[in-house]
DNA sequence: TTTCATGTAACTTTATATGTTACATGATGA
DNA sequence: TCATCATGTAACATATAAAGTTACATGAAA
């Protein structure tokens, strides 16, 4: 399976925005992130749906963030982008008529549900206003080699 | 991502399998798994490096079980298939220059590897042996009500 | 009314699992 | 020896999903 990068990419773009006031057109922020503005308003469009950020067509417009920083969590997020699959292995077929398939679902199961369990719990702890927070961190860091959050 | 059913397939084979002598065809396997020859070929490739099972070509040729089934956990068998990833979900970029983005993967990977370990320690727990008891608990359950294993 | 920016559909590209065909290799049995 | 059976494997086909791209409609600002 293609791994999605899809809560890595706005998370990416939410980190940036949050550096400065806005607004910032799909155009910039594909730039900074290497990528195509297409891309940029796939994966912003639930994030606008739920409230999180807000859209303006024509001049001076673009996206802004519409949320408090400190009460979304990494897996608000993901849900905004639609609870896509988290892991990349599953059962064959999912309900089965044969004993043995069964019997494998269950175990398997098992250990699927308490990992995605976790993952998600994990992903609730973190709020966007923690990871700009470790950002400034990082950037204070860098600062005293000289050197600008764009160096790649 | 398409997921990944491997796991989930090789160990129904090793179920069935278990169940009887053997030595069993992929021919027969296959057909049992509803899928091609092949694909079991291919599925039970690494578990014969590994050692777990045999394979025997000509007349009365097939696969046999050639592990004691109390000491190989389902991470083991993932272990035979190569490790494939586990999650669904990865950074955009693995070692970006970028700080922003570098501070995403460092939340992100803290959840990851969080929910990966759990994963493989549930994996761990289980024994072949422990997943045909249990199916053998439901052969019995349907017994009562005169079913086959089969009934798919 | 021109320009800018988003919204979105459609298509292409890429990655990966799965399915299939074809044939080589080697073991068994007549 | 030789026909048959079964695995081993390469090569190709299909399916699914993410990511990238193109094209154009919509609507806001200058």
């Amino acid at each position: 399976m293609k791994q999605d990068s899809r809560l890595s990419g706005v998370l990416h773009v939410l980190l940036h925005m949050a550096q400065q006031p806005g607004p910032f057109t799909s155009e910039t922020l594909a730039r900074a992130m290497d990528t195509n503005p297409v891309v940029i308003r796939r994966i912003m469009a639930g994030l606008r749906e739920i409230g999180y950020v807000r859209s303006e067509k024509g001049h001076g417009g673009g996206w802004t963030i519409a949320c408090d920083l400190s009460k979304v969590t990494l897996r608000d997020i993901y849900a905004a982008l639609g609870n896509p699959p988290l892991l990349a292995m599953g059962n064959r077929t999912e309900s089965p008529g044969c004993l043995v398939e069964q019997a494998v679902n269950a175990a398997l199961d098992q250990a699927f549900d308490d990992a995605e369990a976790l993952l998600l719990a994990r992903l609730g702890e973190v709020t966007l206003a923690m990871l700009g927070e470790d950002l400034r961190k990082r950037l204070g860091a860098r600062k005293h080699q000289g050197m600008s959050a764009h160096r790649a």
